[in-house]
Formats: C-alpha cells, structure tokens, sequence
DNA sequence: TACAATTAAATTGTATACAAATTAATCAAG
DNA sequence: CTTGATTAATTTGTATACAATTTAATTGTA
C-alpha cells in the first residue's frame, strides 16, 4: 500500500527550473534596466511599443499575456516617466489610445546593448537557443489550450 | 548611421517565452492547487518539506531562489493552515526550526496526481523535457555567476 | 428605439517577489 | 569581558500577477 512519491521530488518537476530560470534572468534583466528606472515588466511593454506604435490594453495584454488589472497600474507608471501617452478613442470611449512618445522612443537606445549582456551571462550556444526557443512556444500552445 | 534594433525585438528575445512559460505554467498549477487552498508558491515550498523534514529560512531560500522576505509572510500562511510549524531554535535563536506537522504530511496524498495532470498540459515529449531540464539549470549556473 | 448582452478598462483583494533597512542574537578580536 | 562585526529573520516599500467584480460605453435585438 506504498504510494510512489517520486513525481513530488523538486528534482522530478520540470516546472521548477523553469520558474527558477525566468526569475533569475528576470532579475539580470532588473540589474542593468535599474539604471534606467525601468522595470524588466515595463522593458517588455516598451519592446512592444517599439515594434508597434499604438495599440490598446486588450491587444497589448493579448500578445505580452498580462491581464488589465496587471497592466493599467504599470501603463501609468510609463505614463508617469513621460515614454508612453495614453488617450481615449475617440469612436469607441472604452478603448484607450497607446502610443509612444519622442522620449520613450529614445530610450530605445539606452537599452539597445542590454539583450546582449544578459545574452552573455545566459551562455548557451546557438543550438541550445534554437531549440529551447522552440520547446517553450510548444508548451506555451500546449497549456494554453483548454482542457 | 542607421541603428540595428533587431535584437530588441520580442521574438528575438529569449528571455520572453521562458517569461511566458512559467507564468502560464504556474497559472494551470494554480487551477488545479486552488481546490486546496495552495497557491504555486506554496506547493514549492510544501514539496521541499515533503522531501526534507526539517530546515530554517535561510536553508528553504537557498534551495527555492526565495528571499526571506517572500518567505516569512508565506510561511506564517502555511503554520496558519496547519501545515508546518515555526519554533524558534534554542541553541541560537536567530534561527526558525520549520517542519512538517501531520497534516502537512497528509496533503501529500492530494496534490499526488497534479504533476501528472500539468504533465499532460505541457505535452513535450521524454527527450524535449531531458534536453529542456538540462538547459534549464545550464542557465541557471550561467547566471547566477557573478560578473 | 429601449434595453439586455457584450466589451474594454479599471478597481479590489490576495499573494508573490525582491531590494534595502531594521531587529535581535551570536561571534570574534583585542 | 566587551564591543564591533556578522548572521538570521523580519519589516518596509515598491512592483508585479491574476481572479473576480465593477464601471462605462457600445452593440444587437425585439
């Protein structure tokens, strides 16, 4: 009438080291964007401004995974630091108006070596990168779907 | 004089999906813990006394990559739950003695299949979780060096 | 055209996370 | 033996995260 506990050993659980490895690479990340008053939440945001000039929360959330009520504090945050303004559509009052202002679109140069660095102490090779890259968007759609 | 932003771009950022992985993953542990009052942070901690009867803060945060600070507040809820005890140690009463009571000891038997179940979410095969355990913890030692 | 249903943000409540400062206990050098 | 340094945990402050609820605007339909 044993019960096989292996599948509770920290060890044995896949989610760990991946819990694990995006706070640590979240906390490098922190490190260097610190000395631009940037948190690695905001640094995500404003990558995706920099790809896209406007949007909503609802897009925005869709693509980054971050729900509104995490979102519309942080927004302001950024609002706040001059790098982001935020405006009612005029046709349709519930959506707001993202875009990125001349500031914000500057800042796009201080953090343009940050990737780099923590590329480098990540250090793992092209192969590795390729791969791993890969496996997460798999689990991504996998644990997104519903069931 | 044109710059060269493409390493800011968020398919281009690895860190990204690891970011979204965990999340989403610790979000389907959530769904199936919240039935018994546990949240993904908990259970980390609860399998780690599950294997190791007996630590004080520092030992638990070394292990978990937690701060103090995370884990004071987390363990109070769990001593309040009745899943572990916090005396003071009395041969150097700067150290908290946490152990497993007996109902801690019994919640093990009801979280038994919930790796399985977000196993069958994530749906990666033997070899792609090997390969993705490995690198995991590659990037964990990487990072974690000082530089 | 009223009005129920839907939609987008914002708000509320709870739980991490982590840096920095604080507190209390122990250690260690003189 | 004393006191400055060290150590372990706690507290404080700020910033996510997300579920659930609320608010306000728009849409669809009888």
């Amino acid at each position: 009438m044993n019960k096989n506990y292996e599948s509770l050993k920290l060890k044995n659980q896949l989610c760990f080291p991946i819990y694990l490895c995006s706070k640590e690479i979240t906390r490098k990340y922190g490190k260097y964007l610190n000395e631009l008053d940037l948190t690695y939440t905001q640094y995500i945001v404003m990558l995706y401004f920099w790809e896209n000039n406007s949007c909503n929360v609802k897009t925005l959330g869709n693509t980054l995974l971050l729900d509104s009520s995490t979102l519309t504090p942080l927004l302001k945050k950024l609002e706040n630091k001059g790098y982001i303004k935020r405006e009612r559509n005029e046709n349709d009052e519930r959506n707001l108006v993202l875009s990125l202002t001349e500031k914000g679109n500057e800042l796009k140069d201080k953090v343009l070596d940050i990737p780099m660095k923590v590329g480098k102490c990540v250090d793992i090779n092209k192969e590795e990168a390729e791969f791993l890259y890969k496996i997460m968007y798999k689990i991504l759609v996998n644990v997104r779907k519903e069931n």
